[in-house]
DNA sequence: TCATTTGTATCAAATGGTGTTACAAAGAAG
DNA sequence: CTTCTTTGTAACACCATTTGATACAAATGA
């Protein structure tokens, strides 16, 4: 599994826009912070859209800012924006349903996967992206 | 994120060892179920065995068996043998270093990435091995 | 009208999981 | 001691995914 590092960039790129308040931030700007491509940066603000977390404009003054304060954006609606999903993956290809365990084993494991997931997302529901901006700033700036 | 079922794999070939008490199992007939390749098998037995939860022998009436008992193997024990890791990957190239968010965000982001972990192998320490088999037979086999 | 910026399509490179063949080493059985 | 069986690994190809990059249409403001 390649470290998909969606979220983390996610996050990176939230705090930017939560710290420039009202302002419009443009992508090449943020992709001189995250050090990457202004494409990469673009295509995870797609998703953060959609997931209504900011809003974008095109054009000359255009660029991108929080659709809500940071206070009301918790990690876990941003991780569950970029990513991803699983934190493991079922059988690639379907086990042996000649085999009582393979036959079974599936079910099970897919129940177990679902609590493990909502088990993350409760937890990354106990932050917001204030709660990381104060982490940053405590940790000293 | 490739889907990376080799949790899945593992949970799979240890129940069936689990089941098989005492005896020998080898890696094909463990391949058959699981529906891939026996050198599938052979390298997750090899990191299942690093882990001690499994014993194997070379040989004409070799194979492998639980180390433990089934009662004492935590899922958390074969998450950690056969991973993979962190739920979520932090930065791929380091943040600019210049910008304050690019400087700081990082540490913040792995002090987050230990926590959710914890919480998930916290999680997956609730359940054992029987208790998979418990809820393969429970859901009728 | 023109410059700027987003949104997307498209492509290349790198990475990692999976499946496969091949074979040395260990061990049992005769 | 020889032979057969099985594990443990190395080596390789294939495929999917992530990342980075170029290119360009559409939107927008000056």
């Amino acid at each position: 599994m390649a470290a998909n590092s969606q979220f983390a960039m996610a996050v990176h790129i939230l705090t930017m826009l939560a710290k420039s308040g009202d302002e419009n931030i443009k992508s090449d700007y943020i992709a001189g912070s995250v050090n990457t491509n202004p494409v990469v940066i673009r295509r995870l603000l797609g998703q953060l859209s959609s997931a209504n977390l900011v809003t974008s404009q095109t054009g000359s003054s255009g660029g991108t800012r929080l659709a809500r304060s940071a206070e009301n954006i918790s990690l876990c609606e941003i991780y569950k924006a970029v990513s991803c999903g699983e934190v493991f993956g079922l059988h690639a290809k379907s086990p042996n349903q000649d085999c009582p365990i393979g036959r079974n084993i599936e079910a099970v494991l897919c129940n177990l996967q679902k609590e493990i997931d909502r088990s993350v997302g409760e937890k990354l529901g106990q932050y917001t992206l204030q709660t990381v901006i104060e982490m940053m700033e405590g940790a000293h700036a």
